[in-house]
Parts: structure tokens; sequence; C-alpha cells
DNA sequence: CTTGCAATATATCGGCATGATATAGTATCA
DNA sequence: TGATACTATATCATGCCGATATATTGCAAG
């Protein structure tokens, strides 16, 4: 299985690092598949810690907390060499904007194209997001498939929600608008 | 926010039903862009009456648990409606075989297709669940258009993973299997 | 012909994860 | 000077999942 704890000790695999730094992979690099906040890092940081799995540098810091640089141990390389063999969870996805579109009957045309519209700018910026951090850094192979799986889910996703919003906008337009009907 | 509790309500907006129906239409209806188990039904249920959202009917059942059908009241309804104004929340995924494949590297070509063929298979069940769904009852356009987007997001998956899955592959072909090469 | 599995039906609980909040100094820009 | 963003760790309420408990019916394979 694949929690916060197994990535964590993943992340490490490619280089030491903080915390701090390892909530910013999870964002730039991983934000597509995968999310982590602090409230999940520090603690599995502290059991990975315990179980042996990492060890930890403070590096004292004046006038701010220690900076914590974990570094993966050969026991924690062999755990995470062993995770990539169990059996992978399906995906999950959690949608609002899907879920909204199953009520779309209850809504105004205006909420429905706002609603859509609002949805393909924020796929736009996933597209973008991934690709500036496409050109940051030289990608490894399965980071580069990685990331063009992202876009190529999001160019999709675009796509269908342009060429099938009649599917919920006609309705809407028809209940919403009589009387242009017969103005027109 | 569309939580579990506010999607109950929505479900309930399409006619009454107990928890464990509630749960069948998740599976069965939203399964691919919403998840929610008893653990969060039934709790959301009890809070929904309690808030006078709902009402719950309680049928006797010879030698089994009380049947609890729910309804929703003119109260619920309204509010809601109000929860289908709230901004949406980003889309969120979680895919262990995306994390998987960012340690590409770490694993044998073995691992990674079968990791792959395995991935394809699972998408292939998921458009043809979608595509059972909407033969079994008529659809509304909301739902037609979430159906449509789900199989249209599945298939792209699939061509995406087909077309790109040399990419990680490859470099697993070349570690792996040195002495083939010198064979041939 | 029975044993086991799937379905119907509700409910609880441990544990994982999120999102907000607290704390606190540095840097940058208007 | 004031606001905002960044670095940096940590906790906590809340939400949710997955497993488990309980109980009965019906079907299918051995």
């Amino acid at each position: 299985m694949f929690d916060v704890k197994t990535l964590c000790l993943g992340i490490l695999t490619m280089g030491d690092a903080s915390g701090y730094e390892i909530k910013k992979t999870f964002e730039e690099r991983f934000s597509h598949f995968f999310a982590a906040s602090f409230g999940s890092i520090y603690p599995a940081l502290n059991k990975l810690t315990q179980e042996g799995l990492v060890t930890c540098a403070a590096l004292a810091q004046s006038k701010r907390p220690d900076k914590k640089v974990y570094s993966i141990t050969p026991t924690g390389k062999i755990a995470f060499m062993d995770s990539l063999n169990q059996p992978l969870a399906p995906d999950r996805h959690r949608s609002e904007f899907l879920a909204l579109m199953m009520f779309s009957h209850l809504l105004t045309l205006r909420q429905l194209s706002d609603a859509i519209d609002g949805k393909i700018a924020e796929y736009r910026r996933e597209i973008d997001a991934i690709s500036d951090c496409e050109n940051e850094r030289p990608c490894s192979p399965g980071e580069e498939f990685v990331a063009g799986f992202g876009k190529a889910i999001y160019e999709a996703a675009i796509r269908y929600v342009e060429d099938h919003r009649h599917i919920v906008e006609g309705p809407a337009l028809l209940s919403a608008a009589p009387e242009k009907d017969l103005a027109s």
C-alpha cells in the first residue's frame, strides 16, 4: 500500500530532505496523482525514524526551529523496495465538479456555464504546472511518463467538456429562457 | 463543499432510500468520481436527521434489522440547493500506479509490464462498469455527461499508457538483459 | 445436501489524512 | 512601513476508509 509514509521513504531514495522539502516535492511533482499535508508528513517521518528506516540530523539554526534533514537507511531502502512489490490499490478520484454535474437539472444556465468554464481553466492550469515542472529539472523516464500521463488526461478532459457541455447546457437553456424563444 | 453528507442529501432528492441503497448508488453511479463507505454514510444520515434535513421511517422486518428509509424534507431541499452555489474544491486524484511509475528505475521489466497490463485491464473494467450503468436505467442529461466524461478519461488513459509504456519499459529492458544483447 | 458465498441491512471503531491554526524569523516589493 | 510570500516544524478537530460484528435469505458448486 502506497500511503504517505511509504512515499516519504521513496522521496528520500532520491536524496536527503527535510519535511518541508518533502512537502514541496509532493506539491511540485506528485500533486496531480497524490496529495500529502504537513499533518501526515511530519508524523510519518517520526514513525520512520522510530522504526529505523530513516535517520534525522537536526541542523541548529539561529532564531528558527532546527532544520531536520532526513536520510534513508539501508534498512529503509530494503523496506521501500519491498513495498514496490505489494499489489496496487485501484485509482481513486474525487471530483466535486462531476458531483455537481449529476445535479445539473437543478442548476441555472449561468451556474452551469460558470462551473464548466472555471473547471476548464483549472485543467489548463494543471497542464501548465506539469509543463513548468518538466522544464525546471531533468526528468527520469518514470517522471516523464507520469507527467505525460497527467497532461494527456487533462487534455482529454478539456476536449470532452468542450465537445459535450451542450448535453447539460442545452436543457438549462430551454427551461431558463422560454420567453426568449417567443421573442425570437 | 461536497462532502458525503451533502451528497447523501443530493441522492435523496432523486427519491427516498435507505443507507444501504445510498451506498449502492455511490458504487454504481458515482464510483468513478466519488467514494463513500458505510462508516461515513450512516453517521451522515444520523446528522441529517438531527438537523431536520431528512426524516427517517423505520420499517420493521421480521428477523432482520429495521430497514430505515430516509426522505428529504423541504428544509433539506433548500439546504441542498444552497450547497450547489458553494465554490467547488479542486479535483483530487490518488493513483498508486503513477506513484509506482515515479520509481520505475527501481523495478524490473517484469514488474513494470505486470503493473501496466494490470492497470490497463482495470481501466477497461471501469469503462465496462460505466457502460453497464448507462444501459440499466434511463439517464438524466447530467448523468449522461458524467458517464461520458468517465469513459473519455479512461479511454485516454489506456491510449496514453499503450502509446508511451516504452518510456519506462525501454530502460528496464536494457538494464535487465544485457547478455541477451550480446547473444543476438 | 450441505457448505460456503453473495446479497440485504445497520452500526461501530481504529487509524490515516486533511485543512486550519500556531509560532517565528527572513526576504522582497510596493 | 506594511503586506505578502517563503522557510520551517508541529498539533488538533474533523472527516473518511476499511475492517469487523451481527443476522438472515437464497443460490450455486462440490
